[in-house]
DNA sequence: CACCCGTGGAA
DNA sequence: TTTCCAAGGGT
């Protein structure tokens, strides 16, 4: 037997109130500009999103407009949204979309999972978002909030597959409200209920929250893997040697890139990775480029 | 499952 | 200054 979310009723209306503007909440905003922005918007801040979005929809307002260009402009238009072997994926993603769904982004959840780029968050988000389909969209947010309002604690655990049946659970039966409360719930997280800093005093659920019930216990669960520092690492030189590409008209030389690192072995395992992953293309003799 | 993958802003 | 973290996904 099932029943109601509790909390949906409480959150759906205060996301009614305060839901933030933002560019892809727009009802006509469409599939493809909600799977760019799915895209974009794994791990860049939504402030960032804002004004890429738009140039990039401008740009290319289909998958097939998207498609037919060489995956150098994606990377290009992606500029320093980083992570760019999300433009590749979503270049990638668009050319699936033309040769397997007719350039139509497809509805289906298992559809969606096969495109390149498309992982359990984004299929369910366009499924959910484009069409309205009730899935669970469960993200950090989602987790975080769960966590704290449901389980009483102050950070989830590492993400598990029953995080999925977990978001379900809350998720109301009804298609419209349970797509409203997958926002809803995300929002919350996004500038209420916060990693750091939760603003409680201002949160729709404080009087059923769990975590405020217990107390506001710290966390005690395993260690989370903390990010490897980026000043000098590989992520940086590939950061650079891709800067030095997305600027380029010509071919980069292989004396342009020696001079962007000093560490020989860090700056060539820098270069083979780009290549290995496509996003660069050529040889010492005649230079690289982005993949054309 | 652990680790890797960019970039920038805020605490 | 350093650390944290932001609508994840692939291997």
């Amino acid at each position: 037997m099932s029943r109601e979310s509790p909390i949906a009723p409480v959150l759906n209306r205060w996301f009614a109130e305060n839901a933030r503007d933002l560019p892809w909440r727009d009802p006509d905003y469409g599939a493809w500009g909600i799977l760019v922005s799915e895209f974009m918007l794994q791990q860049t801040p939504v402030v960032r999103v804002i004004p890429a979005i738009t140039a990039w929809l401008d740009r290319w307002p289909t998958p097939a407009d998207l498609a037919r260009v060489p995956p150098a402009e994606a990377v290009r238009a992606w500029d320093r949204l980083g992570y760019p072997r999300r433009a590749l994926w979503l270049h990638q993603a668009a050319v699936e979309i033309v040769e397997r769904h007719g350039g139509v982004v497809p509805s289906d959840v298992d559809d969606l999972l096969a495109l390149q780029g498309v992982g359990d968050y984004t299929a369910r988000a366009v499924s959910a978002f484009a069409y309205g389909h009730r899935h669970p969209v469960v993200d950090t947010n989602t987790r975080r909030v769960i966590a704290r309002a449901v389980a009483g604690q102050a950070e989830p655990a590492p993400p598990a597959k029953r995080d999925l049946a977990d978001m379900d659970e809350l998720l109301p039966t009804d298609d419209a409200e349970a797509r409203v409360f997958n926002a809803a719930i995300m929002e919350l997280g996004a500038v209420v209920c916060t990693a750091r800093a939760p603003r409680c005093d201002d949160c729709p659920l404080r009087e059923s929250c769990a975590w405020r019930a217990a107390g506001y216990p710290a966390y005690d669960g395993p260690r989370k893997a903390v990010q490897k520092k980026f000043e000098g690492s590989d992520r940086q030189v590939r950061g650079l040697i891709m800067r030095e590409l997305r600027a380029a008209h010509g071919p980069v030389t292989i004396t342009e890139i020696t001079s962007l690192w000093a560490d020989d072995a860090q700056r060539e395992r820098a270069l083979c990775g780009l290549i290995a992953d496509g996003l660069a293309v050529g040889d010492r003799e005649s230079g690289f480029t982005l993949p054309s």
